[in-house]
DNA sequence: CGTTTGTGGTTAGCTGCCTGACTATCCGCC
DNA sequence: GGCGGATAGTCAGGCAGCTAACCACAAACG
């Protein structure tokens, strides 16, 4: 992403020639990516050092789960974790592939049904998250410092307002739906 | 990223097995980067439409820099591209190639430094920025839409706050130092 | 002047992720 | 029971981005 972002006087000055163009909205916008890939580096790096990718380590805490969807551990599908990481099932076949191969997890075929498998955490795979977790946590905890109780209440507030936004915008429509919308 | 973010319960409930875990810190973290990424697909669905890459856009941008960084349009060096939108020259090679392909822009040599180029919109490259840019412009404000602009103003400052935060976080170091400073 | 050092751009090779096509299996419905 | 449609996983091919190595040139310095 932009490395300098603009001045807001610049964003007042291109709202001129583009009356689409707020320039409010587009400072949150920009301030709101470069962050969010700045402090996505922060961890990235962390987790380079234990040779271990992102897609990787989601793969992995989704598996470990403690809790964090639906409050039981244990194996899941392919499908299961490429829908929870966000990926689709066949980056998934590389990514079980690759931490198969690391022997971090195991893919076991389903009895019922020969068509699924099941992914599960080996013990050196869980003993991996145990030494990375502390330090990932300390990440996020040092990263977020600077903000008050208070703010970082009011920080997921309005991150949870843009989220429902984003995620009902329909993708794959034609701009003039967009436009129609945004318009509105 | 995850899609589905954990609740908060289950944070406080990983946060007894692992002390160094700060839930809302986590809470924060996870909605930053899960609503940035969610965000960047709404602006990225709509330059597929034009079957123009991101990167390449964000040189467009760079090119076009009304006013966005030094207040002067004009060419650039590749160097100088790759800077500003934050990837490597080696990437920035490749992805003047593809925009010269396709007639957006031009690499011409210059007169004084044999080494350095300069790349430059061409009148196609330009016309299509004006295409794409109004509804662009559209996608962030209604995306942005549901924030007041006082909230918009708190917004860009917790997010500065945490992008100061993020940049200065010491990435090539040992595990030992980072939790050196954070501990402190 | 020549040599060393630094800089701009390119290339080769790798990785992660994607889409689209494909196989195998299960399930509902006639 | 058998057949069409859904679903799980995989494979092939492509693309964007990275690192590392490389040349060409410029500038500094003896």
């Amino acid at each position: 992403m932009l490395k300098h972002l603009p001045r807001y006087e610049c964003l007042l000055e291109a709202a001129r020639e583009f009356p689409d163009l707020d320039p409010s909205a587009t400072e949150v916008f920009l301030h709101l990516l470069r962050t969010g890939d700045e402090a996505f580096r922060v961890v990235e790096a962390h987790l380079a050092q234990h040779e271990i990718t992102q897609g990787g380590f989601g793969v992995l805490m989704a598996l470990w789960g403690n809790c964090r969807n639906a409050g039981q551990e244990g194996p899941l599908s392919p499908a299961e974790l490429a829908d929870r990481t966000g990926v689709t099932r066949a980056t998934m076949t590389g990514l079980v592939d690759t931490l198969t191969r690391a022997g971090l997890v195991t893919r076991t075929p389903d009895q019922d049904d020969r068509r699924m498998l099941a992914v599960e955490l080996t013990p050196r795979g869980e003993k991996l998250l145990h030494r990375i977790l502390p330090e990932h946590f300390r990440r996020m905890a040092w990263l977020m410092s600077p903000l008050s109780e208070a703010e970082r209440r009011a920080f997921v507030r309005l991150l949870t307002k843009l989220l429902h936004r984003a995620v009902d915008v329909p993708l794959a429509t034609a701009p003039a739906t967009v436009a129609a919308i945004a318009g509105r």
